[in-house]
DNA sequence: TTGTATGCGTTATCAC
DNA sequence: GTGATAACGCATACAA
């Protein structure tokens, strides 16, 4: 990869390179005629700027890192997509990093892109991850952090986020208003934060209405592969609790998995059983029975989490202080065939 | 961000700046002892190298980028989870762009990917790039570029795909095999490869069983959204073609599509048309009913396109010419029960 | 209006 | 074994 340089312009238009620089940058300061000159011959010559060096110089990467435990997930890349379309309309690369679920890669691929001097950083946390040193020095280092959607209360920074319990809360309200009334949930792993909310948001429609809250009816789903979480409790399930009217699940994958294993058993929905999914991927709304769900808009989350990053970006460069901000997106139910 | 430097260690340790340099990168020409009183400074100091002065200095950024059409497709999400996870294992980096499906963005995409100097470049071929000017000018320049799934002929280029006319071939047979008769194919657009070569593969294998090519039963998918794509020209071909008796499609989510307007029309699959769809993404297996698909390894093309560009990356580092590879993946039939 | 000088943080060559 | 010194390509304060 041999690129001309501000060198080989100014030598070969008998300048200097400041001079070239300067016009390049649109300064006011060079007459018109050496400017458009100047600009001409850059383009003819098939100049590009070296990145890394305006990056040395500036003290900017116009870069920012994203750490998400997976991209395959839909709701991820979604966000994702957010992400970079937002950062482009704002002159920003992106660098995407996956967790896996996994603390200490995180750990690792936050000092990789704090190592890269992005200008900033997105983060969803990984479901193992209960300790926050690793962001919190980031943080003290002057690093603007955003975290959205697996985000923590315990770190003072940006966030971006539903709010999971009330969600959970009006799903669950919406099976107990048609009559559900032995309601079972298939949570998501105990740590993060949105697994917690949606547990809470679920045990509390329960006490509002006067339903005994049965802890032998909440199942664990904590394989890193939903749709087997899904079917595998499900199969549980009917083996514990034949007469559960009502399953709300902490993904729509998980729903899926537990269509599945009804399926194969002959077990119909919503007759037999009720199911409530979460995430409102479109799937959703195709599969047989179509399954209800709570949306929550991904694509809007990613975009979000970025533009507020951006102006931590910009504020921190003219050394503003900025108070966190901590955004609750709108979410909604999406009643279908499955109850 | 204010960030230690070599500088600082080497004041704090009265030393010069190349001794420690030299012994942070563990040259042999440094005492032990003084090498590990380094070594320790530099962790208690919290040293990070700053990469965009050692990519000035070394001229290589240990970062690739990849421009693909979409991130949201499962497909290409889960291409991507393969080629992040690759390049980790490489040590580099990976900043992720999309084309939208639109030639001028691609355009743009590499020319920012060029200006940052990244050590090369994975693509995947929008659907309206039918000129290659834009990547021939990056191979040109010496930038090891690596197609994968939406290639083209035109370049010569290392790619990575899988035999698109084969793998429809394969099915469009199986259907015959079956004794379907009147297959429609829901194509995609005109340009990319793979819908051109999926399309021959469906001709052919009418050809090779005697069945005579209907044009009027082939319908293009070109609204970017296939789902919808699949709902609507599925509306379409029960107007005009009430005796087909199957379908092939370019995606599974154009079958899932199908499905769906089906579903609405109570008409039954496969009694009253079957369907065969193409990708096997995990959606394939859970529909009702489950869907037949062409199954491509999604996370090894990312792996494999990766390995190849590090491998191009490496001899265009020591100057070695390479030459161009050509790997095609292998495909598999997943007979559900849609057929 | 243009040019000179300096430095961003690192690596690498060459003295000592 | 250690330390000057120059260079990577660019931006900018300052001088001319």
């Amino acid at each position: 990869m041999v690129q001309v340089t501000l060198r080989d312009i100014a030598d070969h238009l008998n300048m200097s390179v400041s001079t070239i620089s300067k016009a390049l940058k649109g300064y006011s300061d060079i007459s018109k005629e050496t400017r458009e000159l100047i600009l001409a011959t850059a383009e003819k010559m098939n100049y590009v700027p070296n990145t890394s060096a305006v990056n040395l110089r500036t003290r900017q990467t116009k870069t920012i890192g994203v750490v998400v435990p997976s991209t395959e997930h839909q709701f991820f890349s979604k966000i994702l997509s957010g992400i970079i379309d937002e950062a482009e309309k704002f002159g920003y690369l992106v660098i995407i990093l996956q967790s896996n679920e996994n603390y200490n890669i995180e750990k690792r691929q936050l000092q990789l892109l704090n190592q890269n001097r992005v200008d900033g950083i997105l983060i969803s946390l990984s479901n193992e991850t209960h300790r926050f040193a690793h962001i919190e020095k980031l943080m003290e280092a002057g690093m603007p952090v955003v975290l959205f959607d697996k985000t923590t209360k315990l770190l003072s920074c940006s966030k971006v986020a539903i709010d999971d319990r009330k969600a959970a809360y009006a799903a669950v309200e919406c099976l107990l208003k048609k009559g559900y009334r032995r309601i079972a949930h298939f949570r998501g792993p105990h740590i993060p934060q949105v697994s917690i909310d949606r547990f809470l948001g679920y045990k509390q429609a329960l006490a509002d209405y006067n339903i005994p809250f049965d802890a032998s009816l909440v199942y664990v789903c904590d394989k890193n592969d939903d749709f087997k979480d899904g079917y595998d409790n499900a199969k549980l399930l009917m083996q514990e609790h034949k007469d559960v009217d009502a399953i709300f699940t902490i993904t729509d994958v998980v729903a899926v998995g537990v269509m599945k294993y009804f399926k194969d058993m002959k077990i119909s929905i919503p007759e037999d059983i009720a199911l409530f999914g979460f995430s409102n991927w479109f799937m959703a709304g195709v599969v047989t029975p179509s399954l209800s769900s709570v949306d929550q808009p991904a694509f809007d989350m990613g975009k979000i989490s970025a533009q507020i990053l951006f102006e931590e970006i910009k504020a921190q460069k003219s050394k503003q202080k900025i108070a966190p901000r901590d955004v609750i997106l709108p979410t909604s139910l999406k009643i279908r065939e499955s109850i």
